[in-house]
DNA sequence: CGACTTCTTGAGGAACGTCAACCGCAGTGG
DNA sequence: CCACTGCGGTTGACGTTCCTCAAGAAGTCG
């Protein structure tokens, strides 16, 4: 499970300086650091805390189905908020590291109790809880209609919002991979074969080229966005 | 668009009654009523607003694609708490009512600056905005990787927890439908004749019967729970 | 009744999952 | 150093599945 120490202000603060943490006034920023501890995670770990700010790595929510099948329901990177709370108390699946990464465990009992001594952290968190719902839309619009291709191309916009993933300056059409193809797969709900597949074909139509195994260099991004948005569905039966 | 009109406490109110509204002291649930104005909806109607609270009926976010896929990315119910707003301003879809519907659209204003003065609106306001994550989560779940007999019985279960279509005494396994077959296979991610052969197939194994149109009365809850959760896996491809 | 929408049923094909084999790479031990 | 092992990724062959298309049935509203 990885190391588990108490902090009081130390170079997690970092995370700090992703939205919306960026916002915090500096008392408050100090003292949500000081209910904090950091987990230290490599792949694979399962983590037993279900609220925290992942400052490092990529974490994800992972379910199974009873035949093995194996699905993400949700990615976390450099600067989300965690927060698998819920009123109703089903199985909700595990939260484990994809690579390895560093969790800031929040204390519960402070931040429930953090409301009006603090309310830019309050507002903080509604902030990302908002605009973590609004991802999950998207890639709910994602799952349901697109084909392999048009799923692909969507998750590779993805990525390239996340900061960690952000473009070096004068490459901002290159993309940094920030996960394995497996991961990819049970992301976006197809098998590594149609990932791997649906790379190859868009290379072939030299939509992107793969100079190293994490990094995607998107050649035409108006193509591909208009994939992502739909542009690639299942041909008709019926031929002209 | 339909009517819209002020109200200051009107049977509105009876939403209130839900998890987690139901939480609110008196003077909270009042000043939250008169800061809201409430919308009627009929099937198709578009909702201007990106923040309130369904008292009946159902809405969706609704997606299209580039060449007019559809796709439902979330349902809302009675009691649920519809927040679009994000930091980032993508497209993000247009919130429609499947029914005839009845929206309280809330003030932004003054929500933003009620948490001081009310700390139980602002905690009700999270715990939505947690649930209704956790519900993506699972519905994120379903889309991945079930297949379509899984994906209906796992809507059936999900429609099973809505408030409005809460089983009759006696009656706890029969379920109210509260969208149309259209609807539900933009929601599932699958075509409406997909949705029909699947419930037919239930059907024809006994697993469900159908006396209305809108009625699904379960005859065997744990065969289903086992279908949703994994029991019906694409067959392989080398026959024994 | 007639026009319309929604749902259902059927036929046929494209596509993606299943399986199997291979490749490349990293770690391990002799 | 190299053989061995294991894992992740890639490629190919093949078949089930679900989408496409079309037409009809059933329900709704004028």
């Amino acid at each position: 499970m990885g190391e588990i120490r108490r902090i009081y202000c130390g170079p997690e603060t970092a995370v700090l300086g992703h939205h919306p943490w960026n916002s915090l006034t500096e008392p408050s920023a100090i003292n949500l650091m000081n209910h904090a501890t950091v987990k230290d995670l490599t792949r694979g770990d399962t983590v037993d805390a279900d609220f925290g700010i992942v400052t490092s790595g990529v974490l994800a929510v992972e379910r199974m189905l009873s035949d093995g099948r194996r699905t993400l329901c949700a990615l976390f990177h450099e600067g989300d908020l965690v927060d698998l709370r819920r009123t109703m108390r089903d199985n909700q699946g595990r939260l484990v590291a994809l690579n390895p990464s560093r969790l800031l465990a929040l204390n519960e009992q402070w931040i429930s109790n953090c409301a009006a001594p603090h309310p830019d952290i309050a507002l903080a968190f509604v902030i990302q809880l908002r605009d973590y719902l609004a991802r999950m839309r998207d890639h709910a619009m994602d799952l349901v209609s697109k084909t392999p291709l048009e799923k692909l191309a969507s998750v590779l916009f993805e990525f390239r919002h996340w900061p960690e993933t952000m473009p070096e300056e004068g490459h901002h059409n290159m993309v940094r991979i920030p996960i394995q193809r497996t991961d990819i797969a049970d992301y976006i709900g197809v098998k590594p074969e149609t990932v791997s597949r649906a790379l190859r074909q868009l290379e072939r139509e030299s939509l992107i080229d793969i100079p190293q195994h994490d990094r995607i260099f998107l050649n035409d991004i108006p193509s591909m966005r208009r994939i992502a948005n739909g542009g690639r569905p299942r041909r008709s039966t019926r031929p002209a």
